[in-house]
DNA sequence: TCTTTATTGAAAATGAATTTCAATTTCCTT
DNA sequence: AAGGAAATTGAAATTCATTTTCAATAAAGA
């Protein structure tokens, strides 16, 4: 196991104390489990990979636990166009939005400082302040298009 | 009832004609409310909007409706934060983001030619190339901030 | 008017996500 | 180590928006 894994789940460890949530079997497989895997996967998804080895432990609490990954700050859930919610570990606090291929459904990651200044200064001309923005973009990755 | 109304029935007639669709007092009753109502209304507000006047309209209708006016280009259908699917009035093809207060949840448009290219050329640096996006931002309006 | 074909509304189905609940497990406190 | 309060679990039930099914009805073209 990666050091950044023990990390994560130090982390998690922590944060359960304090909120008084208990540490069990279960959601030390799928945290390890989640932080191992793919980026931007589905609670579903991740119980199939779970259930190939641990047929005991149900869908109900990979749902619960990648809720509380979330409510943790471990993990940032995002919901794109097929509308379903998607998990992807938080990396050192970093900000960043998403290339969607439409054909190959790859997902590119970016982070664009730029972007951000205008979105701020934007929202600055509405007197609206930002909490959270949502940013996809959909269409055809390097290898789809021709 | 307005002229622009007239002419986006108008169009939806065309489309039907179009398709072999038929033009029916459902379809024309639901459009007519749907053009000359908020931006950004879900298929079940609408349906209760409209059942007011006519209780023999069932919500079945008004979501079939609904999507076949976001075929026809007339509409566009949208999701949110709160993951129901809202529909407005297309604007002579002007494209629009939104800035979404979490409070009152008042929703600003905005269009921004700057940010448009912006993105554009983020994507190009990655060689994709862009169909669509989605971008919201999610915040306090002027009113609701302190 | 006749006839084909699309449309309608009610009810059932879908599917992701959440809730319920009895049984089990965790983790304090003795 | 044992006891016990409180949290967690998995299965099944439930939710909720949306879609599908289907028999009855309505539209449109001949
Ligand atoms: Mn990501
Ligand atoms: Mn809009
Ligand atoms: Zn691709
Ligand atoms: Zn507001």
């Amino acid at each position: 196991m990666i050091k950044e894994i023990t990390e994560k789940k130090e982390r998690l460890k922590t944060y359960m104390k304090q909120k008084g949530f208990k540490s069990t079997r279960q959601r030390d497989i799928i945290a390890s489990e989640f932080f191992k895997c793919e980026d931007h996967i589905t609670a579903e998804d991740l119980y199939i990979k779970i259930n190939k080895r641990h047929k005991d432990i149900g869908s109900t609490t990979v749902y619960r636990t990648l809720k509380l990954l979330a409510e943790s700050g471990l993990a940032t859930a995002r919901v794109f166009a097929d509308q379903l919610t998607r998990y992807e570990p938080v990396s050192e606090d970093e900000h960043h939005d998403h290339l969607i291929c439409l054909d190959c459904g790859s997902i590119i990651e970016f982070e664009d400082p730029k972007l951000e200044r205008l979105q701020e200064k934007i929202a600055s001309e509405f007197g609206f302040s930002i909490v959270d923005h949502n940013m996809e973009f959909y269409g055809y990755c390097r290898d789809c298009k021709r």
